[in-house]
DNA sequence: TTCTGTTTAGGCGGTG
DNA sequence: CACCGCCTAAACAGAA
């Protein structure tokens, strides 16, 4: 199988573009006046893939002559300004987060602090942008804060991942993790003690979390506990990644199969109790169906992660991508982040794990690359018109951005955007929450200075972007013949 | 006494 | 079928 470099691959990527968009040809070139409306995030933020259009795939846009809308409403993108409003996800990998329907998981509109996970049918109609029909059947949700009969799709591993996050504290402690599920999930707030010892025997267990003894100078009781740095490339997006897949778990037939299995056993599920009473104790039902339904573990984004070695070599096919997402196997962007997630529940997502703070909870890792050897990871705050691309890797981040870089990263990200500019980023082993200075890699922050291509994405860069449409990695052959 | 943390064991489902 | 990941239960010890 050939393999190409990405830099291979964009220029490929690009000719082929250019040859079937000639359009797009003056549009790279650095006198090109940019349109600010175009690089507005907000409708990526909105986005939700169910309102895409695919029948906008194809054929030029009149009204919006950019390369960049250009890619986007072929993507069927909703144009700026558009409501979308798409829910945030609540990933999962270990348990997989994932929808248990082609939806999004939503939020109370009222929560402030923390609210929980969600799932429904997102379907909401765009002006200017016909809805795909999406099932047929009712729109459900899963209010995982008030809905005490079904059990979040998470693992405790993922539990805890997001308590931690939601925490916005360095270390926290066993009752706060506590606290934070048993607020934001109604479950296990009427669930058996019981998961609690779940919870310490995960913390205990899985290497993916650190225990840091209390000082002796602190009150309280027991330790903190981290996500242990080493570790760190599990956790991925928010999510642990665990579960080993295949590289073609999500072809697109078996995706949409399994997607049906679990939308008839959702629906056949849905609203029941996933457990029973035995012997005066609440058992959960052992059933494959409660099982597969109410704990799925799967997600695309693990799929994706398991596929990225082969984004990286150029093994993926970008039609199939797209029409695989467009189908339906993958709801909204959200679906994929479980970053917006925890913004959405009132927790800013805490990058920085040792108090440098984002400036903004608005924001979502992007990340890209073999998991095994180097991770891309791009913070994209989508707060609004600020965006910024920083590194910041946990206690290793990167110097913290100053005035004058912030601009140049807000200029490169909107480049990126516009497909002019290759997303300022950083190649390092993935430690997202680096304890110690020198438990990683430190990569110097620099810029990235190369020549503008006029190609709509850098693949590397794009991907990390997009990677939302590339959970589906097809045979070589046909991004062959699109190369 | 309660909470915290560790360890062991078994079952289930998915994957190779 | 073996292995792995996850869940659940239980026992036990130590600390507050």
């Amino acid at each position: 199988m050939p393999v190409l470099s990405s830099p291979d691959m964009a220029n490929k990527f690009k000719e082929k573009w250019l040859a079937a968009f000639p359009e797009d040809q003056a549009i790279g070139s650095d006198s090109a006046p940019l349109d600010d409306s175009l690089t507005s995030l907000h409708w990526l933020q909105n986005f939700s893939i169910l309102n895409a259009d695919p029948e906008r795939l194809v054929g030029p846009v009149p009204e919006c002559p950019s390369s960049q809308h250009h890619f986007v409403k072929r993507l069927g993108f909703p144009r700026a300004g558009t409501d979308s409003p798409s829910s945030p996800p609540a990933g999962d990998t270990a348990a997989a987060g994932m929808p248990l329907y082609p939806g999004s998981p939503v939020t109370s509109g009222s929560e402030t602090t923390a609210a929980p996970p969600r799932f429904s049918i997102c379907a909401h109609p765009v002006p200017g942008y016909p809805q795909i029909p999406v099932q047929a059947n009712p729109p459900v949700e899963v209010d995982y804060k008030t809905n005490p009969k079904v059990k979040p799709p998470y693992s405790y591993a993922s539990l805890i991942c997001m308590a931690m996050q939601a925490s916005k504290q360095p270390k926290v402690t066993l009752s706060t993790i506590y606290n934070w599920i048993t607020e934001n999930f109604c479950y296990y707030r009427h669930a058996e003690p019981s998961w609690q010892n779940s919870i310490r025997h995960n913390l205990s267990l899985n290497k993916c979390f650190k225990k840091v003894p209390r000082q002796k100078d602190e009150p309280g009781k027991g330790g903190f506990w981290q996500i242990d740095p080493q570790y760190a490339d599990m956790f991925v997006n928010g999510i642990f990644k665990r579960r080993r897949m295949s590289a073609n778990h999500y072809s697109s037939s078996s995706a949409t199969q399994r997607q049906n299995k679990l939308l008839q056993g959702f629906h056949s599920t849905q609203n029941t109790c996933p457990y029973q009473m035995v012997g005066g104790k609440r058992k959960h039902l052992p059933s494959k169906e409660h099982s597969k339904v109410m704990r799925p573990t799967e997600s695309p984004l693990l799929a994706m992660e398991a596929n990225k070695a082969d984004i990286l070599k150029g093994d993926f096919d970008l039609a199939s991508v797209f029409d695989d997402v467009l189908g339906g196997s993958c709801s909204t962007f959200e679906d994929l982040d479980i970053n917006t997630a925890l913004s959405s529940l009132g927790c800013e997502m805490e990058v920085s794990m040792h108090g440098r703070q984002h400036s903004t909870g608005m924001g979502r890792w992007c990340g890209s690359g073999d998991m095994n050897h180097y991770q891309s990871y791009s913070y994209l705050d989508l707060s609004g018109a600020s965006m910024e691309s920083s590194m910041n890797m946990g206690e290793l981040s990167v110097p913290h951005i100053q005035q004058p870089l912030q601009r140049q990263q807000q200029l490169e990200q909107d480049q990126l955007l516009l497909g002019h500019h290759h997303l300022q980023h950083f190649d390092e082993p993935a430690t997202l929450f680096a304890e110690q200075p020198g438990e990683a890699v430190l990569q110097p922050w620099e810029e990235i200075k190369e020549e503008p291509q006029v190609i709509p994405l850098s693949l590397d860069q794009g991907f990390g972007l997009y990677e939302g449409f590339f959970t589906e990695m097809q045979q070589w052959e046909r991004v062959e013949s699109y190369l």
